[in-house]
RNA sequence: GGGCGGCUAGCUCAGUUGGUUAGAGCGCUACGUUCACACCGUAGAGGUCACAGGUUCGAAUCCUGUGCCGCCCA
């Protein structure tokens, strides 16, 4: 007979756990015919850093469904990987090469920076790929892919192919954030907006031939005079009176509703608002009727004549009423532009200077030109006034320097035909999305189809496999290109020639590599340096990590996956495009079901990120509390609800106690604890003297539960196997079909019942994706009812030759169902035990196991499916029944500070049907709660000035005669009468309601009834108690 | 500006189609180391379900509005 530790190692086992699962691979799924699947991607990590909790999230939800469809005996595929992440990933490794070696990519040239990014890139793979085991993730770990590997890479080739072929891609302009310093665009999530103190110049624009009557010249204010340099028409709006006009309604309806504070602010409004329209309206209207005219101002300094357009965007209430347009360099400004077909003109070099287009400026940088130009415009008289202004200027995350809005070249893809298969897809319920209100976020956002924009100035990524070609005919690329179905050709729409067949350019799309620069005789071929976008090797994972385009046995077993897991910020960017390059490449949906999981916010509500210090390593958690509790608290969070707080705590490496992790310390290098007073370091430490210190992990409260969990698991077994001498298992497979024979004892008839409506109840959780519903049935089941109920109830059986047997095979047939039902939440403590429980009840069988004997791994044990016959609700209302009278007991004990070894005697007062119900559980009563039974039935009657409580139809009398405090005893019941008088003065009112009579449903009423009816007896029994001691007293 | 969510015990959260005397874990209080577990056991205290209206016999739950907090999109 082995003895288990009083503690669950949970290092020990999880190492050991790792390697018989990788020794068993069972993680692994080979392409079978006609068995049922499930197969699922997984969101694959950037490479840019080490996994935070988010991914700790995602993946134990992923991991838990897996593992469940697994054991349910579904050929079960979870394919990982991790994402290449474009910007991200540059940025981390050009800032070290900044930082390290003082060096820009350009320094470096494109290949050896690439090739620094794969050594990053190799590196953080494999530590992700790490985590995630150490998590217990159940991935195919023989199939990971990378978005950049050559099986990634051919389906990028081939998707971007049939694309460009069909039509679907376009070249077109694009305002970027430009970040001059790394020459870049970045992605609007990766700008910052910060209020710096600027001006706001107002700058005169003379009227071409004024006629008389009309303005002679508009006056336009900017933050950004130099972009003057650049304008291509000022704007008025059509119709300023009635614009004014809204404006004034629109204040009005707001003062109507403001509070009595805001009034006076709102009326100087008004007032401000009918200045205008006395003011400036006339010369507006002037404005608006020469804008449809056609009319035209004098750009100052530059000379040129630039129209006056009407437009909606300058805004009358606003400045002067007219606005400068600059399309090609502000993001408003270039709607206008589009909308009134304006020029675009680009001042821009990539380097932040200004190009041949800015004239005399040319050179010199944004800043430098603006001071000429305002020192300029004031020589020539056109500058009017200056103002002080606090101005939100965007920067760039990466170089913290401020973004230029850029016009660039970009390949787009065309959205209006390939969006809507997504859309019907979700709206006629073919593709689920859950929690539904998800959908709307998808479907709104696809419904304006907007084209997507492919390109990124970057190096890292999918070079676009587009070339240019100038000065072709097409009968030459025809030749050049004659029977290659991989590639395509489109006129580069510049020169107009190409139509007649005359020389032109050509750009040409291949899916091939071999796509060489010689390809057309005679000329150049330049490929387009820019990469995809890496949400479009994203877009494909479904069906490229299969093998796409190859029709692989893969693809056809596990395409298209089951499920999809992730986090709501990426609905839009990830999973909508998925779903459309999927429907596109293969004709079906990538999955058929996404689900979406909260995100974890810190105690404060803000997201967590390494930056701000507020983070939580789930390394940390794993090593201080395991992986189990880690993944036991995750899985609890995993509510409707769309945000988690947690709060997040140091641990003292010294005395292990748990600070608070709050605003002020969370970016402290050190912090000394509170307890022990020993200082420990933090990850900011960088000193020396903070770095010899040892270091406090964070981590979070929200984690022990599980951890106790775990031990209280581990300690279970422990009793049980401290109970099994002699015992190798039994063969219980007979008991599925059985009806309630096989469980004689109330109490195994309702541990049966119990283990039924559970399994039933978790398997429907799990499949609803109510992940915390499925952790808390497990969690009460467990503890409260069979450690906290059976086992205490097991004890004396267990000692009794006679009836040890039955009792082993239950304890055996809970404890394993327990461990089947829980391994996908808590997978290693569960193999952990299994393991301990192969070796000594090895020859055991549950009714749903289909081989002879515990499987091999808890892996890939088989599903827990009791029999619905064992279902028995008169049974766990009885075993309720029987519950009750020992809670009463021990509350009237505890109320009268019965020492807890102090066996004293008791009588129930119950209905005879109870009293005989209970008949076979007074051995368990007598045990449970300390006392020895004297009387049991309606009669029962308890020694004088007993001590009572209250069970439904009956009460529990303790004699306590010697030590009962009748003074504390009385007080008490006045209250609770006086408690009850309330109660039911409230029942007999409702009940009195006429109306409640009428409409309320029957059985409601009859409900009703019988509970008052119960209150009154209860107080009838507490008001003759209490008269009972009033006597003694006497 | 538009959309989505939250506000329930000191903290973190449950609360299924309205029928409750509103629950759990942690924390707190008292008692307890009898041989599964102090990462434990037994008992207890603790809530005007953000606020204001409305619907209903009946509202934490449905409707309208307000406030505060958060996220997404522009």
């Amino acid at each position: 007979m082995q003895e288990l530790p009083k503690h669950y190692d949970h290092r020990a086992a999880q190492a050991r756990c790792r390697s018989l699962w990788d020794a068993g691979r069972y993680w692994h799924a080979e392409p079978e015919a006609g068995r049922r699947t499930f197969s699922m991607v997984i969101p694959p990590p950037n490479v840019t850093g080490a996994l935070h909790l988010g991914h700790a999230l995602n993946n134990t939800l992923q991991d838990l469904l897996v593992r469940t469809r697994r054991m349910q005996g579904f050929l079960t595929l979870w394919m990982p990987g991790t994402d290449h992440a474009g910007i991200a990933t540059q940025a981390v490794v050009e800032r070290r090469l900044l930082e390290e070696e003082k060096l820009s990519r350009h320094d470096l040239g494109r290949e050896k920076l690439v090739a620094r990014i794969w050594d990053w890139k190799q590196q953080y793979e494999t530590r992700i790929l790490g985590q995630l085991r150490d998590l217990g993730a159940s991935c195919d770990w023989d199939r990971v892919r990378f978005t950049l590997d050559q099986q990634c890479a051919a389906a990028v080739r081939t998707a971007f192919f049939r694309l460009f072929d069909r039509g679907l891609v376009r070249r077109g302009k694009r305002l970027v954030n430009w970040d001059t310093f790394l020459q870049t665009a970045v992605s609007d999530d990766e700008v910052f907006h910060e209020e710096v103190k600027g001006h706001f110049w107002h700058i005169r624009y003379d009227v071409i031939d004024p006629q008389p009557g009309e303005p002679v010249s508009v006056t336009v204010a900017t933050t950004r005079p130099e972009t003057l340099l650049g304008d291509t028409a000022v704007a008025v709006h059509p119709d300023p009176a009635a614009a004014l006009s809204e404006a004034v309604e629109a204040v009005k309806a707001k003062r109507a509703a403001a509070p009595a504070r805001e009034q006076a602010a709102l009326e100087a409004a008004l007032e401000e608002l009918a200045t205008r329209a006395r003011d400036l309206l006339p010369g507006l209207k002037a404005l608006a009727a020469m804008a449809a005219a056609g009319r035209q101002v004098r750009l100052p300094l530059m000379g040129r004549p630039i129209p006056l357009v009407a437009d909606e965007w300058a805004k009358p209430e606003m400045g002067s009423g007219c606005v400068k347009i600059t399309p090609a360099h502000d993001p408003n400004d270039y709607e206008v532009g589009k909308r009134r077909g304006l020029e675009m003109k680009n001042i821009l070099n990539p380097d932040g200077t200004l190009n041949a287009e800015a004239g005399p400026y040319a050179g010199l940088t944004m800043n430098k030109a603006r001071t000429r130009v305002v020192a300029d415009l004031e020589a020539a008289g056109q500058l009017e006034r200056v103002e002080d202004r606090l101005i939100e200027l965007a920067h760039s995350d990466r170089s913290k320097t401020p973004i230029e809005p850029y016009l660039a070249d970009q390949w787009f893809i065309r959205m209006d035909e390939l969006a809507q298969p997504a859309l019907d897809a979700v709206s006629s319920g073919q593709l689920r999305i859950v929690p539904q209100r998800y959908a709307k976020s998808y479907l709104d956002w696809l419904s304006e189809k907007r084209d997507w924009p492919v390109s990124r100035q970057l190096w890292w990524g999918h070079q676009i496999p587009i070339w240019h070609i100038d000065q072709v005919r097409e009968s030459d690329l025809q030749q050049a290109f004659a029977g290659r179905a991989t590639v395509s050709w489109k006129p580069d729409g510049r020169s107009t020639e190409t139509d007649a067949g005359q020389p032109g350019g050509w750009f040409v799309c291949s899916s091939d590599e071999e796509l060489g620069v010689e390809s057309v005789a005679g000329h150049k071929l330049s490929r387009d340096p820019d990469v995809l976008d890496t949400w479009f090797s994203s877009a494909l994972w479904p069906h490229s990590t299969l093998g796409w385009p190859e029709a692989t046995p893969e693809l056809a077993c596990f395409y298209p996956t089951t499920a999809l897991i992730t986090s709501r910020d990426i609905i839009t960017l990830w999973v909508a495009r998925m779903v459309i390059m999927g429907v596109f490449d293969t004709g079906k949906l990538p999955f058929g079901e996404v689900y979406i999981h909260p995100k974890i916010l810190d105690r404060y509500g803000e997201t967590m990120s390494k930056s701000k210090g507020n983070g939580v390593d789930p390394l940390d958690v794993i090593d201080v509390l395991g992986a189990d509790a880690l993944r036991f608290g995750m899985v609890s969070m995993a509510t409707e609800t769309q945000d988690v707080r947690m709060p997040v705590e140091f641990q003292c490496p010294h005395c292990e106690a748990r600070i608070d992790q709050t605003v002020q310390n969370r970016m402290q290098p050190r912090i000394e604890c509170a307890k022990c007073k020993q200082a420990f370091r933090t990850q900011w430490a960088q000193a020396a003297a903070d770095l010899a210190l040892p270091r406090g992990p964070a981590v979070s409260e929200r984690f022990e539960a599980g951890r106790n969990f775990s031990n209280k698991l581990w300690n279970a077994t422990r009793f049980v196997l401290m109970n099994l001498d002699g015992y190798s298992g039994s063969d219980l497979s007979a008991w599925g079909q059985a009806d309630a024979k096989a469980f004689e004892t109330l109490e195994d008839r309702w541990l049966a019942s119990r283990l039924a409506s559970v399994s039933r109840d978790v398997t429907a959780a799990i499949d609803e994706y109510r992940f915390a519903e499925a952790a808390r049935l497990l969690y009460s089941f467990a503890w409260d009812e069979f450690c906290s109920a059976y086992l205490e109830l097991c004890k004396s059986r267990l000692s009794d030759p006679a009836r040890c047997e039955q009792a082993r095979a239950m304890l055996m047939l809970a404890l394993d169902t327990i461990l089947r039902l829980i391994h996908p939440l808590m997978p290693f403590v569960s193999e952990e035990i299994w393991q301990h429980l192969r070796l000594v009840a090895g020859d055991r069988r549950m009714p749903w196991d289909v081989a002879e004997g515990p499987a091999e791994s808890i892996m890939i044990a088989r599903w827990p499916t009791p029999p619905p016959s064992w279902i028995d609700p008169r049974t766990e209302e009885q075993f309720g029944t029987f519950l009750g009278v020992v809670g009463a007991i021990r509350e009237v004990r505890a109320r009268q500070n019965v020492p807890p070894r102090t066996r004293v005697q008791a009588a129930l007062r119950l209905p005879a049907a109870t009293a005989e119900l209970l008949l076979p559980m007074h051995a368990a009563i007598e045990s449970m709660a300390m006392v020895e039974l004297t009387a049991v039935g309606p009669e029962a009657a308890g020694a004088a000035g007993a001590a009572s409580a209250a069970v439904p139809g009956g009460e529990v009398l303790l004699d306590l005669a010697a030590t009962v405090d009748v003074g504390a005893e009385k007080v008490r019941l006045a209250k609770e009468n006086e408690k009850l008088v309330g109660f039911i003065a409230a029942k007999r009112s409702k009940l009195a309601d006429e109306k409640f009579a009428a409409r309320a449903p029957e059985a409601v009423v009859l409900k009703e009834r019988q509970q008052l009816a119960e209150l009154e007896e209860k107080l009838a029994k507490g008001q003759a108690t209490l008269a009972e001691l009033e006597g003694l007293k006497k």
